[in-house]
DNA sequence: CGGGTAATTGACCCGGGTCAACAGCAGTGG
DNA sequence: CCACTGCTGTTGACCCGGGTCAATTACCCG
């Protein structure tokens, strides 16, 4: 819960009250969620805004024909999913990839959140336009970048996210996904998303094996995926 | 600037107060751009909210060496650009495609409506999740869509868009885009684009020329795009 | 030890890229 | 009024990055 704290509060000032309002928010309503499984489908009607407290989920769309596009990964201090707002149904679904710890907020409550305190309203909107900027270069990377660029620079992403949340032990961090996973977020085949892994470990950039991965040399591989953290926002902002 | 009204109303319930300072925003500080100019470059330091009075125009992202990635267009009636709230940078850049009529809005100004007007805050926040939604179909639309479907696609996103603001004349519109530009939207080549739409034509499902589209058969230029208008969001949700 | 999922590898193929030439047309200046 | 320039669109020949298909090898867990 701490982890949500760190996430929102990027992006605004809290008093301490708004963080104990959240963080009193964080912690009912808990639910535990097994691997693999979704966590909300498309075409429901959202009922809840979630925080991640612990694990790894995918938010996900797909075509008729059951072709997949991966357009974002969740990590432990997210709060996603804030359609309550606005959306009828969901154009999306969201699956854990690992188990997850999540908590619910139910839309009386965030309403209550956003009219109460005008902080974390704000916290909240910058949230979703840190999530648009992150968007945007999804967008760039598989329609411009090689695949082998690709594959690097979502390794850059993850990675440094994970950083910025103290999930990373060195140049080394747990890494859950699968090749069709990877497969599924770059828009190449899981076949492809092998030789190219193969290939960033015959660089010397990364070593991955049984869900670890330790990047060898950061820069080089940031070199290799046109990689600039710009975009995701990680640090708070002088701003506003 | 009746657009704008109705771009920014489908988000939300307004008085007619809210209307009338909006109308009033969106006609001081008007700015005339020429075609094929670059609006916000990247890096530079957001200033303005901007309301598009007339005109389109693209937003992109570059990589380094100079692959270009469209990332939406933008039309009449659409507010965009509202990181003024939160970011030292820009990410991307806003190019006019068209010559464009353009309304400033400064930070003050936006800040004020956004701390007085909780009706116009909360559809700003919406427009902002809308444009989530695109960006996300966009990702899917580069990642898993084949050439012939990623063109279909895009020309029905632009179809509907303009329809909806009352900018088409049937099955028929103005179309300003070149094969270049959209290259850029879809992440393929002008030559290949060239060969699409060459496929589209002979397929009957649209007619393209001296700037100007008509949707022979819009069903079934839908079905090949395997589109569904939801994302988009270009009605009123009875949620909220 | 068995069964299922994930990773790996090789052989072959194809969608879309590359390169290059050319045509159409608008604007511009002499 | 015409020649020139530059952008946009078009077409053809060829090529290559990444997909497809299929078999095999690790794993992991009961």
């Amino acid at each position: 819960m701490n982890s949500l704290r760190i996430r929102l509060e990027i992006f605004a000032k809290f008093s301490q009250d708004d963080r104990d309002l959240l963080q009193q928010l964080a912690s009912r309503n808990i639910r535990d969620i097994r691997p693999r499984r979704d966590l909300v489908r498309e075409g429901e009607r959202p009922r809840f805004v979630y925080v991640m407290l612990d694990g790894w989920a995918c938010r996900y769309k797909m075509l008729p024909d059951g072709r997949r596009q991966i357009v974002a990964f969740v990590m432990p201090g997210d709060l996603f999913d804030n359609h309550v707002f606005m959306l009828r149904e969901l154009d999306h679904s969201i699956a854990s990839i690992t188990a997850l710890r999540v908590a619910e907020i139910g839309r009386e409550e965030l309403e209550a959140l956003v009219t109460d305190r005008p902080g974390v309203a704000q916290a909240l909107w910058l949230n979703d336009l840190a999530s648009l900027a992150v968007q945007r270069e999804w967008t760039l990377n598989v329609g411009q970048r090689s695949a082998y660029e690709r594959l690097a620079h979502l390794l850059c992403e993850l990675f440094a996210r994970l950083g910025s949340i103290g999930m990373t032990d060195g140049n080394a961090c747990d890494f859950p996904l699968t090749q069709v996973d990877l497969a599924d977020a770059t828009g190449l085949t899981p076949v492809h998303v092998n030789r190219m892994l193969q290939e960033l470990r015959g660089a010397g950039l990364i070593e991955l094996q049984s869900r670890k991965l330790t990047v060898l040399d950061p820069a080089a591989l940031q070199t290799a995926a046109l990689f600039n953290d710009r975009y995701l926002h990680l640090n708070r902002e002088p701003g506003i």
